[in-house]
DNA sequence: TGAAAGATTGCAGATCCTGAAATTTCTTCC
DNA sequence: GGAAGAAATTTCAGGATCTGCAATCTTTCA
């Protein structure tokens, strides 16, 4: 399991916050992967970490959000990656590659999104918080989505579908061992939606 | 404001209790759009309503389930619907056509609904509450609809596609003052999704 | 080295939510 | 009508979550 330092040009004390965050994040995934939500009190994990319980909550609002962690994808990122996608292409395409992006990322930290997937399953009441992060991530899409196209319904709609796609591929990718490539797997569903979703 | 009071054939105590839940849903909510999440707690609500906060507790897991209310579609009533659909329909028109009759019961509770979107957009922590409770209902019609179709992927795909198409024109609905009806816009979308989502 | 900025901490306190036992209300059956 | 039983409500105690505030410690940088 590797542990992603993208420590680039930071001085020391962005350093260590980085790493205080990632080893909460990782301390609340394998805590309650062992012992359940329920099971891991904040305390327990900010002692895990050392670090007292209210520097927990500097980091997080709530223990869920430690779990969830930074799933969000940052939205300049998006921003930018949008930006690249030249003007003409479709929406729906153009929503493909971003999310294509996104699923190189996820790839790149497997473990982790199956050790955080596997929480969510058996931790349901995980699920809205996941989808919370989600949410501003559309909201932002939609806002870029509906530049390139006039029509805002169509934004939404084409936005909340894409988005809905990816997180169905990952549910799958995540069910079986991870072995299909996930970014192969989206491509298909893609393929599907571009197609009308017509019956296989 | 129309109270959906759906008694028939209950004694006084189950009478009660229905009309108990409903005054703390609409208490929930009343209160909420008046002075935000924040401003409002279990007990004001349970005090609105004239029972103590424990029994609060007993109707609603928390706060958030309250205003959220009972929009979760029950499974027996999905079950039967999709039933009714032929079995050669293909899985998106099937699910279009029991969407249309959710549609509906949402058009039959305008009011209620638009002001629990309204809430909604001003606290947009509640947002996840809403989805988390599309979740079981996603679930369950995925595997509906698996058994229809024999590709589970598909089922995955679909099921969360139309399910997002849904809540995406619920918003574009909302957003506008309800005037044109939701069913219109839900047959809009699902066009558009049989279509590919083609750029309009 | 000596501020200045930033991070961590302890503490008080409001709120959320749960379990268990006591109490009240409703139903049923005689 | 009234007693027995079932179900709902309440009270109470208590653990956990989360926030604001002020004090302390650490890093930065001039």
């Amino acid at each position: 399991m590797t542990t992603v330092d993208s420590n680039e040009e930071l001085g020391r004390r962005d350093r260590k916050k980085l790493e205080t965050r990632a080893a909460l994040e990782r301390a609340a995934l394998t805590l309650v992967a062992e012992r359940g939500l329920a099971g891991v009190t904040v305390e327990d994990i900010a002692e895990a970490v050392d670090v007292s319980s209210r520097t927990f909550f500097n980091y997080f609002p709530s223990k869920e959000d430690a779990l969830i962690g930074r799933n969000r994808m940052v939205g300049a990122e998006l921003k930018e990656r949008l930006a690249g996608v030249p003007s003409g292409v479709p929406a729906l395409d153009a929503l493909r590659l971003v999310l294509r992006e996104q699923a190189v990322q996820v790839q790149d930290q497997r473990e982790w999104w199956m050790l955080r997937l596997k929480v969510l399953e058996q931790n349901p009441s995980l699920l809205p918080h996941l989808i919370s992060g989600g949410v501003e991530t559309e909201l932002l899409l939609t806002g870029l989505i509906a530049e390139r196209v006039g029509d805002d319904g169509y934004a939404h709609l084409v936005t909340a579908v894409s988005l809905a796609a990816f997180r169905a591929t990952m549910m799958r990718w995540s069910s079986g061992d991870g072995v299909p490539k996930l970014v192969v797997l989206l491509d298909e569903a893609f393929a599907r939606l571009a197609d009308g979703l017509s019956t296989p």
